[in-house]
DNA sequence: TTAGGGTTAG
C-alpha cells in the first residue's frame, strides 16, 4: 500500500521541502529503495539550480545504505549541466571512493566539468578509466573527451581520439571544430568544415566567431551571409568580430538589426563602449533591458568603474543588493566595486565589502586581493596591502603595478624600486601605469637622475610615455630647480601637453621664483583650463614673493571679475586622513 | 539523464 503510494508520488515534481517530507516517509517505511527514484524527480524538478537541492541531494547520497549508480550519475549529471563543476567532481571522486564503478552518464558529465575548469589531471584520469572499461567506443564518451582536449589545447590527442569514433555525429564534429577554431588553426577548421556530412547552426556559429577573433570579418561576413539559419549567437560573433577591430559602429548597426538581442548581446556592446570610453550609450543599453542578470549589472559596474565613475559604480552595485532587485554579486562584481572604492579612496566600504565576502563564503582570489591591494594602498594602509601581496598565489604585471603605485603615492621610494628591480628579473614587461607608479616614487624622494632615465628607458619597453608620465618628469626636474630642462621637455613633447603638464612647471616656477617662465606655464594652463582659478592663485604667489605686488593684485582682481571661485584642493589621501 | 558555439574582471 505505502510502496504504490510512494511511487505514484513520486512520478510528480517535487519541491525540496516537498523531498524533504517524502524522504521521511521512505526512511519510517523502510522503502529505501525508492531513494534512487526521489533524487532523480527532485533534481529534475528543480528548473535553476539550487544549492539547497544539491545539498539536500548531496546528504541523501552519503547516507544511503547501498550506493547507487543511477542516483550518483544524475547528480553529477545535474550539477555539470548547472556550472557547478568542482561539485560535480567531488561527486564523482565520491562515487570511486564509494566503490561504485561509472556509467557512461557520469563520465561524460565529469569529462564536461574537467573541460571547462580546465581540470587536466582529472580528465586524464577518467580518460584512462574509460580506456579500461570500454566505454571508449560510446560516442557521447568519445565526443566529451574530444571536447576535453580541445578545450585544453591538445589537437593532437583531440583528432586521434575523434578518429577514432565510429558513427560521429554533428556534436562531435562540432567538438573537433570548435578545438581548432580556439587554437587559431583557421585552416584545419575550414577543411573539418568542409568535410563534415551536416553542418548545424553551431558549425556555422564556430566558423563566423573563427574568422570574426581573426579580424577576418570579409570571410566572416561571407559566412554569416551564406548561413542556412542564424540564432543570436551568431549576430553576436560578428558584432565581437566588428568590436575587435574597433569598428564600433558597424558593431552597433548589426546589433540594431538582429532580430532577437539576448542579454549576451547587450553585454558585449556595453563593454565595447566601456572600452571606448562611450558610458553614455553603455548605460542606454543598459537601461533598455526590463529583467537585469548578474552579468549585465557586472558589465555596467565594471563599465562606470573603468572611465573614473566611481560613485555610479557604487550606486548600481547598492542597487543589486536591495532586497526588491537581489541580484547576488560575484567576484567579478565585487573587483569592480572595489577598485570604484579604491578611486574614491573609500576604505570603509572596502571594509564592508570584506564583511560581505566573509559573511557568503566568497573566497579571496588572485584577483580580488589585488583590487584590495590597489584599495589599501591608495588609502594610505600600505603594510596591510603589502601583507595581501605576499599572500598571492601569482604576482603578475596587475599586481606587481598595484603594488609599485601603491609605494609610489606613499614615498615608499626604496620599496617601490626593489619591487620594480623584482618584477623585471621575473620577466615581467613593465606598462604605462607601472611607470606611473616608479616615476612617482623617484619623484617623492627626489631622485632626479634616475627617474629620468627610467622615463627614457620606457622607449626601450616600446612604450610611449603619456601626459601623465610627462607631468611627474617636469616636476621631477622643476622641482630640483633644472626649470629650463622641463620646460624643454615639454616643448618637445611628441603630443599637446595637457593642463597638468603645465601646472607642474607653474608649481617648479612658484618654488624657484623663476617670474618669466611661470608667465609662460601660466598662459598655457589658463588657454587649456579657462575655468580652474588655481593657476591664477599660484602667479600671484609669484608675482608677490618677487615684490610685485601691482600685478599680483590685478591677477587676484581679474579672478573676481570672471567669477572664478577657488575650489579646495581634496584627495583621497586627505579623506582617508579625515576618516581616521 | 550523458557530449558542442557566443559575454563579464584588477
Amino acid at each position: 500500500m505505502q510502496l504504490a503510494r510512494l511511487t505514484s508520488l513520486l512520478e510528480k515534481s517535487l519541491t525540496t521541502d516537498q523531498a524533504k517530507q517524502t524522504h521521511c516517509q521512505i526512511v519510517v517505511s523502510g522503502l529505501n529503495d525508492l531513494e534512487p527514484l526521489l533524487i532523480r524527480q527532485t533534481l529534475n524538478s528543480a528548473a535553476r539550480y539550487s544549492p539547497r537541492t544539491a545539498r539536500y541531494v548531496k546528504a541523501i547520497l552519503r547516507r544511503m545504505q547501498k550506493p547507487d549508480v543511477f542516483a550518483t550519475s544524475f547528480t553529477i549529471r545535474y550539477l555539470s549541466q548547472h556550472g557547478q563543476f568542482r561539485e560535480a567532481l567531488s561527486v564523482y571522486e565520491q562515487m570511486h571512493s564509494s566503490g561504485l564503478f561509472p556509467n557512461t552518464f557520469a563520465v561524460s558529465s565529469a569529462l564536461k566539468a574537467c573541460a571547462r575548469i580546465l581540470c587536466k589531471i582529472g580528465g586524464l584520469m577518467i580518460h584512462g578509466q574509460v580506456q579500461k572499461c570500454g566505454f571508449c567506443k560510446v560516442v557521447f564518451v568519445q565526443t566529451a573527451l574530444v571536447d576535453f582536449y580541445s578545450k585544453l589545447g591538445d589537437m593532437v590527442i583531440a583528432r586521434k581520439v575523434f578518429d577514432e569514433i565510429r558513427g560521429k555525429n554533428v556534436v562531435s564534429w562540432n567538438s573537433i571544430l570548435a578545438g581548432y577554431v580556439k587554437y587559431g588553426d583557421l585552416a584545419m577548421a575550414q577543411s573539418v568544415f568542409d568535410e563534415m556530412p551536416a553542418k548545424d547552426v553551431i558549425s556555422w556559429n564556430s566558423m563566423v566567431s573563427g574568422y570574426a577573433r581573426a579580424k577576418n570579418m570579409e570571410q566572416a561576413y561571407e559566412l554569416f551571409r551564406r548561413m542556412p539559419q542564424r540564432n543570436s549567437a551568431s549576430w553576436n560573433a560578428m558584432i565581437t568580430g566588428y568590436i575587435e577591430c574597433g569598428k564600433i559602429e558597424l558593431a552597433r548597426s548589426f546589433f540594431d538589426a538582429m532580430p532577437d538581442r539576448n542579454n549576451v548581446s547587450y553585454i558585449t556592446m556595453i563593454s565595447a563602449y566601456s572600452k571606448y570610453g562611450s558610458v553614455e550609450s553603455a548605460k542606454e543599453l543598459y537601461d533598455q533591458m526590463a529583467e537585469k542578470d548578474l552579468l549585465l549589472y557586472n558589465a555596467m559596474i565594471a563599465c562606470f568603474a573603468q572611465n573614473y565613475r566611481a560613485k555610479e559604480a557604487l550606486q548600481l552595485f547598492d542597487e543589486m543588493l536591495k532586497p526588491n532587485v537581489n541580484v547576488q554579486p560575484d567576484k567579478m562584481t565585487l573587483a569592480s566595486a572595489i577598485s570604484a572604492c579604491s578611486q574614491l579612496g573609500d576604505s570603509k566600504y572596502g571594509t564592508w565589502i570584506e564583511t560581505y565576502m566573509r559573511e557568503w563564503g566568497i573566497g579571496m582570489d588572485d584577483h580580488l586581493a589585488t583590487s584590495f591591494i590597489d584599495l589599501y594602498a591608495k588609502c594610505g594602509n600600505i603594510d596591510k596591502a603589502y601583507e595581501l601581496f605576499k599572500s598571492l598565489q601569482k604576482r603578475d604585471l596587475v599586481a606587481y603595478t598595484a603594488m609599485i603605485l601603491g609605494y609610489g603615492i606613499n614615498g615608499r621610494a626604496k620599496e617601490a624600486i626593489e619591487l620594480f628591480e623584482e618584477m623585471m628579473d621575473a620577466d615581467i614587461i613593465p606598462n604605462l601605469v607601472t611607470f606611473t607608479g616608479i616615476l612617482t616614487a623617484y619623484n617623492h624622494v627626489g631622485l632626479v637622475e634616475e627617474g629620468y632615465r627610467c622615463f627614457m628607458s620606457m622607449q626601450r619597453h616600446g612604450l610611449l610615455p603619456s601626459q601623465d608620465h610627462y607631468a611627474i618628469v617636469v616636476d621631477l626636474l622643476g622641482r630640483a630647480g633644472r626649470l629650463e630642462e622641463a620646460h624643454e621637455l615639454i616643448k618637445n613633447m611628441p603630443m599637446e601637453p595637457h593642463a597638468g603638464v603645465w601646472g607642474a612647471l607653474l608649481l617648479a616656477c612658484s618654488l624657484h621664483n623663476n617670474v618669466e617662465l611661470a608667465e609662460v606655464a601660466w598662459k598655457n594652463c589658463c588657454e587649456l583650463e579657462p575655468d580652474s582659478s588655481g593657476y591664477h592663485s599660484l602667479l600671484a604667489n609669484i608675482y608677490a614673493s618677487a615684490g610685485r605686488w601691482d600685478d599680483a593684485k590685478r591677477l587676484r582682481r581679474s579672478v573676481e571679475e570672471k567669477g572664478l571661485v577657488k575650489i579646495p584642493g581634496s584627495s583621497w589621501m586627505e579623506c582617508s586622513e579625515s576618516q581616521q
